[in-house]
DNA sequence: ATAACCATGTAACGAGTTACATGATTCC
DNA sequence: GGAATCATGTAACTCGTTACATGGTTAT
């Protein structure tokens, strides 16, 4: 039930429509929590209903309507509550990993298929957050950036983003590599790409 | 609903009972697949109609009786089947980082409790973690035990646990750092443990 | 004594997913 | 002409969580 909280987290950086909290939750959100659009949707209405986010109706002519949401301080107080409370053991599902876990069980080749397609979408999901980051700092070092900003939280989410994402990369590298060789030995005769 | 392949990929490693399997989705698997007890009673049920596994009772006198669980011919087969499908994203829930997020709006002194508490845990986790690989490696090196090992699935995935962690460790050093440097700086005139 | 461990489950509820529904505009 | 983007939602269904229920053994 963090779902309110990962939404006014959210919140804390401008106002936004729930179309553009669930690209956010696709991309700069997605390594720590997970939403569909509908989910959101629903939420923002509650959230609405309970005072925690105001929605300012704006007409468009040359697109649909949409509701802006804005934080309002009862939202912010709900975020100052919520940092005090103790904090659930994060939960994982990842389909890669329980795969991995049947190699020398299952068919080594659609496997390998898979990892490439997981590495190559890692690398891809690195990029954006390396290109978040970039457009962050604004040339600004590490140091430079923790010690006169505005506000760290967005950077250090981010950062530990990058971080489990380059360690993916490395991971699954190594994980193909590994379960390619022990299949070469297995049948020689058989080349592998 | 993968959980089903999690729970057929871990009883690759041996026959379990639902209260072996509910203990190891808390400690070894915890990194890729979250599940509950009662998850997974049901899902056990729902394996053996199914047929993916079967169940033997074991009446025992000194402690209550169990139901040992063991992945059957379909069962590997369905593993099979999953491994060449293609993977859905990963899907996270994190708390921490959502806290972390709110830092500069929420106060410093709960936030930071919160995130040595954290650190804390992660760094038993990571520690339980490194004494499964040496448990598991019984000596060799990694290059030995992937050359030679019959299964290499728990292994990689452990390792990838191991990352995982080690990061976290690292992240939250920094993170907590950062945070407690920026509280100093606005109010150098508290002390700040 | 009291807590922790072993061991299995059900029932009620809350959270999350998928499919459906709509419709204009812009890019290829 | 067709796909993608913008934009919001509902309804049906599946999945996941929490509380409850039971009861013996072992360790502190």
């Amino acid at each position: 039930m963090a779902l309110r909280q990962a939404v006014l987290a959210t919140l804390l950086d401008g106002p936004a429509t729930g179309y553009e909290l669930a690209k956010l939750f696709d991309a700069a959100i997605a390594h720590y929590w997970h939403a569909t659009a509908p989910q959101l949707y629903q939420e923002l209405s509650r959230l609405e209903q309970d005072g925690f986010v105001s929605a300012a109706h704006v007409t468009q002519h040359d697109r649909p309507n949409k509701r802006v949401m804005t934080i309002t301080d009862a939202g912010r107080a709900e975020l100052e509550r919520f940092a005090g409370e103790s904090s659930k053991p994060p939960a994982f599902k990842n389909d890669v990993l329980v795969k991995v876990r049947t190699a020398d069980v299952v068919a080594t080749d659609p496997l390998l298929t898979g990892l490439r397609d997981s590495l190559d979408q890692c690398r891809r999901k690195l990029d954006s957050y390396l290109l978040m980051e970039h457009r962050m700092l604004k040339g600004r070092s590490h140091d430079e950036y923790v010690a006169t900003a505005r506000r760290v939280g967005p950077y250090l989410t981010l950062r530990r983003g990058i971080r489990y994402e380059q360690e993916n990369v490395a991971w699954l590298v190594d994980a193909i590599d590994v379960i390619t060789r022990r299949a070469d030995r297995r049948s020689p005769q058989e080349a592998r790409t």
